[in-house]
DNA sequence: CTGACTAAG
DNA sequence: GGTTCTTAGTCAG
């Protein structure tokens, strides 16, 4: 039995077309009549159509492309700050054009738009009796801002390419089947997506190619029918008359569409999901080329041979996708995507990344100090993208600094991809698992005054070279064919324009940022919330506080940075107060915080106990 | 929370 | 499951 449809929405889908070559031929418009390819490591990671129509296509071997077409321009494109910078460019304008804000970003070239409600406000506008005269008002507020258009047609390439079963152009707009105000609903909204993208092109210079339709992963596979710079729209009916009527596949486009995809192609069924499902299918384990002979797998899964195979529904493909480690209710949700069923919403977009990583790939990474300049250089550029992405600018008037933190990674971690290394029988099993130890992140990163170099000396040192270790404790005999750095856990700073969204969350933290605030350190350079401590066995602990012994300062001595010229020079890297007494902090509300406050045995300032550690900490620098 | 894994471009 | 580099999400313990 299919699940129920819900199509109440009108989702149209962004993808621009050859992204890394198009932020090329931007910057540089000669290039677009020339065949270019952009080159990460040796491979081609994408080209311009020029150069696909000479043959060449992505994830293709540099050597390779220069035979086929000896005169490519090839770029260098393994810096990703300028293809992000014109993601987010791109992201702004689409976001300009709604209502709602739902606007997801997917890569760098992808986006998801919510258009439901602009659609619905100018179907309401329409005028029954001229209707190839329509307007559509992009704003509420101001009937000028918008563009004509022909409300008795679509716009674009639809699927099917062609109706049967009824004629496009004699559409009504009230009291008819909900097939027929589906169809109203997405010819607004395939015009609306042809106005949006040939804005698109016209002031950002970039083309893109669109699909249009009720839900993410229709949208997203329908555009691909007409690229580039194409729109399509997936048409009604999406449900089958009933149960009598013939073969679902000829009345229904959803299935019509899908049916035909390799069950792999299905956005949210990767690759370890279609192996099993296609084992089943075909009873027995999919063979590949035990080698390395490219080609992969002959057998190939239509998803509708998945839709219709015996018994096949959500309990089935839960025997054959669940178990341990597997997604719960995983046989339902891939029930639905094979059914074209994804009630999935498009997401706001999050102001802050839930991450940021660096990485890098070596032939040959198994020395110490080959891993120390890799760290320097990893964590230098990590450090730089926490400031590109995590600092703002402080508007504060009463404050002379200039950029603030809007969120406060927690946590740093280090992964690495160690090649496994040659059996006994010489048969090297490649694995591309990788492995990794996280801890908290030191405090000092935040600091904007210390110079970068300094920093990522002391992140090398105090946090990446101990994990490293625990990573890898023998002394030798590993090689690393890739390193990764990545900042998680992020807490949002409270923000001061009342717009911030989760304001769920905002609340539950809200009186401890508050309190917090008071312990901020000279220009708000660290998070409120967390604090470090030295420990005499070099490493460094980090906490929320309540879980500190208050002793653990003593502990601190300036052998735990190494040598004495790294020990940061003031107080630049501790939480003191600034201008309230604790008291008045933590005794605001119905907890009993009094137990948690504490005296300083040296200035006698007051302070939360666990802010006690690292306000020694800043005495014994101080000697 | 940590660490492995999956999926996506 | 392969190429590069990155992000997001889920699950077990």
């Amino acid at each position: 039995m299919p699940p129920t449809r819900r199509d109440r929405r009108v989702i149209i889908h962004f993808d621009y077309d050859c992204f890394y070559a198009s932020v090329f031929e931007r910057e540089n418009p000669s290039l677009k009549s020339m065949p270019l390819a952009v080159q990460q490591k040796q491979i081609i990671v994408t080209c311009n159509y020029e150069a696909r129509r000479r043959g060449l296509h992505k994830l293709q071997l540099i050597s390779e492309a220069r035979k086929i077409v000896p005169d490519v321009v090839i770029v260098l494109g393994e810096e990703l700050g300028r293809f992000r910078d014109a993601s987010k460019l791109l992201y702004k304008y689409l976001e300009a054009f709604t209502w709602s804000g739902k606007v997801e970003k997917l890569g760098f070239d992808e986006v998801w738009m919510d258009v439901t409600d602009l659609v619905a406000y100018n179907q309401a506008l329409l005028n029954q009796n001229d209707l190839s005269n329509s307007f559509f008002q992009l704003k509420q507020n101001d009937p000028m801002a918008g563009f004509s258009y022909d409300a008795t047609k679509i716009a674009g390439h639809t699927f099917p390419a062609t109706r049967h079963d009824e004629d496009l152009e004699s559409p009504l707009n009230t009291s008819l089947e909900p097939g027929d105000q589906l169809l109203v609903r997405l010819k607004l909204g395939s015009h609306l997506a042809r106005h949006i993208r040939l804005s698109l092109e016209e002031h950002q210079g970039y083309t893109s190619t669109v699909g249009i339709s009720t839900n993410k992963i229709l949208s997203k596979l329908v555009g691909n029918l007409n690229k580039p710079k194409g729109q399509t729209t997936v048409l009604p009916p999406y449900v089958s008359p009933n149960e009598e009527s013939p073969p679902a596949t000829n009345t229904n486009n959803v299935l019509l569409f899908l049916d035909g995809h390799d069950i792999g192609k299905i956005p949210g069924i990767g690759f370890k999901m279609s192996q099993r499902i296609r084992n089943h299918v075909l009873s027995r384990p999919t063979k590949f080329e035990v080698g390395l002979i490219y080609g992969g797998t002959q057998d190939s899964i239509a998803s509708g041979d998945v839709r219709l195979f015996p018994g096949m529904g959500p309990d089935l493909l839960e025997k054959i996708l669940g178990g341990p480690g597997s997604e719960r209710g995983i046989g339902g949700r891939a029930w639905n995507l094979i059914n074209g069923i994804d009630d999935t919403e498009v997401q706001q977009a999050k102001k802050v990344p839930s991450q940021i990583s660096i990485e890098d790939s070596y032939i040959r990474l198994d020395t110490m100090p080959q891993v120390l300049k890799e760290f320097r250089i990893l964590a230098s550029s990590l450090v730089k993208r926490m400031h590109t992405d995590l600092l703002e600018d402080d508007d504060d008037p009463s404050s002379e600094s200039q950029k603030r933190w809007v969120a406060h990674p927690k946590t740093l971690r280090l992964s690495t991809r160690p090649r496994p290394p040659p059996h006994t029988d010489g048969t090297r099993t490649r694995s591309f698992n990788r492995i990794s130890r996280s801890s908290p992140l030191p405090n000092f990163v935040f600091n904007l005054k210390e110079a970068i170099d300094a920093t990522v000396e002391k992140l090398v040192q105090v946090a990446l070279v101990p994990m490293f270790r625990r990573l890898h404790p023998q002394q030798g005999g590993w090689n690393l064919s890739l390193m990764n750095l990545a900042v998680t856990n992020m807490v949002e700073t409270a923000s001061e324009d009342g717009t911030g969204c989760g304001r769920d969350i905002g609340r539950m933290f809200k009186r401890q940022e508050e309190a917090l605030k008071e312990w901020k350190v000279e220009d708000r350079d660290m998070p409120p919330d967390v604090i470090f401590a030295p420990k005499e066995d070099h490493e460094m602990l980090f906490d929320d506080g309540r879980e500190v012994e208050p002793s653990a300062g003593d502990d601190i001595s300036k052998a735990a940075w190494g040598n004495a010229t790294d020990i940061p020079t003031g107080s630049e890297d501790l939480l003191y107060p600034t201008q309230n007494t604790a008291s008045d902090i933590w005794d605001d509300g119905d907890d009993n915080n009094d137990e948690n406050n504490d005296m300083c045995t040296i200035c006698q300032a007051i302070m939360p106990a666990f802010a006690m550690a690292a306000h020694h900490c800043y005495h014994d620098l101080d000697e």
